[in-house]
DNA sequence: CGTCTTATGTCTTATACAAGACTAATAAGC
DNA sequence: GCTTATTAGTCTTGTATAAGACATAAGACG
């Protein structure tokens, strides 16, 4: 591998130095990045990658590990690595933070309302970084847990990444796992930010509550592997019987 | 060191068995939880601790790894490794996470308005695992961000983990500080559950907002690292200024 | 159909060397 | 003689590599 080395230790400040395993790691995000290793699929062994970038295997273990723990790729000893792919039981882990209050952990169900194309108002514009006159899709659906109505959800995504997707039918459950099986796209970050305010009548009325009951507001910003923003999501749950749960450590 | 070596091969399975560097790890954990590593302070260089335990450096080094990771440790090349200790930034970065609508992060302001040892009641004894009859010291308290009330605060603790908190004068700003310099409680972990509530008049009439008007609830339980309950704390926040920023990677 | 062998992965451990940071000795300048 | 800058030494963590152990699955074989 052509590895960046430091300038002349003759006493130039060494700014583009990186660790070699960082390097190796940058090049194989950018591989899944663009699509050439897939989602679920799995990756060429510990010591082909080694062998055909010229570093050894440790390095490129360093570098698998680091992408393991960003939940980029699952390891199984004995068998190989994988592209982690958006599958439920991942979403619910590290996506989905809406818990009944009895505790059990589940995938919300959907029931999809509108499905529409249209040119992006000023604040889509805006969170998608998208230029004016661009193109989104929105989606807006009801999920439930449990059998009740949890939360009335308002999506939208930039149209050109997602070609005919207002006209996909029926519109999946887990949205995550049609971005990167169909589109390629992997959502690999996303930035949450909380408020509690008072519902608005029509989504009071579609969830079966009071108009003014307090609900939790999650605005979602989903962001890809070159921090691209692919996705803005707003959620109103209630949080009478469910919680937003928050591990920190 | 007295390696725990696997079951015979003849078949059994292999229950037992961690590998050499977590066992390490599982010491060193435990010379923090004992007090005998104190939070800011330096532990041993990792060929010290190598050759007292009889591995070599870089078993030690993946052990430290781990713990870096999980913010025991931190970490200064070519000075040594130190025990976190809970100074404000990180209490900002990893425990606080109520911020401006601004964006500017900051470390709250308190204000203490009662300190109050007691016998626990059912609740507080159920959620800190006390036994009957323990006692428990409750502090409730106003936190301001950018000048303004934003959090009404109930907190309680085993008194037996704090003896004589109640008395402490003036009680600190940052609680998590004291825990681990005076009491030697090192806080690991922490787990909070959001709700969408109305405010109390009690709570609205000290934040200066309308009763009734939506909050959000944060339960947090903190555990120490032998996963032993030593806070739980309530807080009711304002967003109409403010909002809880989560990050999911 | 079950058992053993073998091939091929990842996982663990060990070792060597590089890079950063502090200390103290040393030399230059006033 | 005192101060200050430089530099060598040494201790620390960081990086790279290699070799053997362990896990798994598939095929050979009875």
């Amino acid at each position: 591998m052509p590895v960046e080395r430091k300038a002349g230790e003759g006493g130039g400040a060494v700014v583009g130095f990186r660790p070699l395993y960082r390097q190796v790691k940058e090049r194989l995000v950018r591989r899944i990045a663009a699509g050439e290793w897939q989602a679920g699929r799995i990756i060429p062994s510990e010591f082909q990658i080694a062998a055909e970038l010229s570093v050894s295997q440790g390095t490129v273990r360093k570098a698998l590990d680091e992408m393991t723990a960003e939940n980029l790729l699952v390891r199984r000893q004995g068998v190989g690595t994988f592209v982690a792919s958006h599958d439920e039981d991942r979403i619910l882990f590290q996506f989905f933070k809406l818990t009944r209050d009895d505790g059990g952990r589940e995938f919300p169900d959907s029931q999809v309302l509108a499905v529409e194309r249209a040119r992006a108002n000023a604040e889509e514009a805006a969170r998608l970084s998208l230029a004016r006159g661009s193109h989104v899709v929105r989606i807006h659906r009801l999920r439930s847990l449990g059998g009740a109505v949890a939360i009335s959800e308002h999506i939208a995504v930039p149209a050109a990444r997602f070609p005919d997707l207002e006209r996909s039918e029926p519109v999946p459950n887990n949205l995550y796992g049609l971005y990167g099986g169909r589109y390629g796209v992997t959502v690999a970050r996303a930035t949450e930010s909380l408020k509690a305010v008072p519902c608005p009548e029509a989504d009071a009325a579609l969830m079966g509550i009071a108009p003014g009951m307090p609900v939790l507001l999650i605005d979602r910003l989903a962001t890809d592997l070159d921090g691209q923003e692919v996705e803005w999501r707003v959620s109103l749950c209630r949080t009478d019987r469910f919680h937003y749960l928050s591990d920190l450590k």
